[in-house]
DNA sequence: TAGAGCATGTAATATGTTACATGATTCC
DNA sequence: GGAATCATGTAACATATTACATGCTCTA
């Protein structure tokens, strides 16, 4: 039922790959910035990367670079392009719905008494105000010619404005002063 | 990467189960409804309960109503309760980056001409309108007490709007009229 | 009696994470 | 020599999906 992921992690890392070559450790590093709509850990990418590789739709060729160690720069091929053509507009067309994790927690949060879920709540605002301005930085020209990162960011603060009046209203119903 | 989810599923379903003893296919049916942050797949709902059920966090008993098979009732335990207050605050605390399946493919579509990302871009806004519609049925009431699915259609309407804007964008960048 | 809805599950497979293993180079 | 960064991977485990299997009751 989540396994629209896999699709998307596909999409991703030709996606990438067809914009520049790249090796694995490479793609981690960028797969580390705060602004991915999907997350893929380490392991996994490098396992995608070798599958990638047996099905033809990416080459891996070694390359030594001086002072580091050996590294296998991965390049999409003509089949992997024409895989990430077809994929991207089967995925354009679609609504799939996305995973909100955060959000299940705040259907309970009744049950709490309103004081400690303010606490609660004004931790977790403070993690989103990170993640917030840590996106702050990307420019208008990478966010313009980049849609869903630019819809990421708007995510974001929509989630952060919704929980700062969240917060308020929960403070208001504190009576225990 | 994505195991904040496993955690979620588990606070949704003993969260479910601590407002209404239920048995699985009715937990099942309630979570196809267009209002779930989260999917969970039958097979899977089925497995969590018997894993649940083997760490004591909820009791099954079979129940037999008349016109229908006899049915697994699961109630939640005392642990269970436990066990969800615990996972709750835990998880109101925490900011998890949720996985933007949609976004992945917004990315790339400078790739596409102009017209051919038009014409996919609404097929997707068709489904998406869909869902929004679906989800607009929801009571006043009800949204007032779940703040997570309050904030799903917010996230829901943002991206319903976002693409709309992004059509226009597109169709005007369409010079081959 | 055939199909639809109700109800529960299992086995095989696919997918993803964690922890570990390895080894090069650079800096201290 | 030891830590940090760079670089790739594997094995064991955890998790989730698909397809299948079963059997009840009701309606056409």
């Amino acid at each position: 039922m989540t396994m629209s992921s896999i699709k998307d992690k596909k999409l991703l890392l030709l996606g990438i790959l067809a914009e520049h070559s790249m090796h694995g450790y490479q793609l981690n590093e960028l797969l580390k910035s705060p602004g991915t709509a999907i997350q893929i850990g380490k392991a996994n990418a490098y396992q995608l990367l070798n599958k990638f590789e047996e099905e033809g739709w990416v080459t891996g060729t070694e390359e030594r670079v001086e002072p580091y160690p050996p590294r296998l720069v991965y390049a999409i091929s003509e089949a992997g392009k024409e895989e990430f053509s077809r994929l991207l507009q089967e995925r354009l067309a679609e609504h799939i719905p996305g995973e909100f994790f955060d959000l299940v927690s705040l259907n309970f949060i009744d049950i709490l008494e309103s004081d400690l879920a303010v606490t609660l709540l004004e931790q977790r605002a403070v993690r989103l105000a990170d993640r917030c301005d840590s996106l702050s930085t990307i420019s208008d020209d990478i966010r313009a010619s980049h849609p869903g990162l630019d819809l990421l960011i708007q995510h974001l603060e929509l989630e952060r404005s919704f929980l700062n009046e969240l917060i308020e209203k929960k403070r208001s119903q504190d009576v225990t002063s």
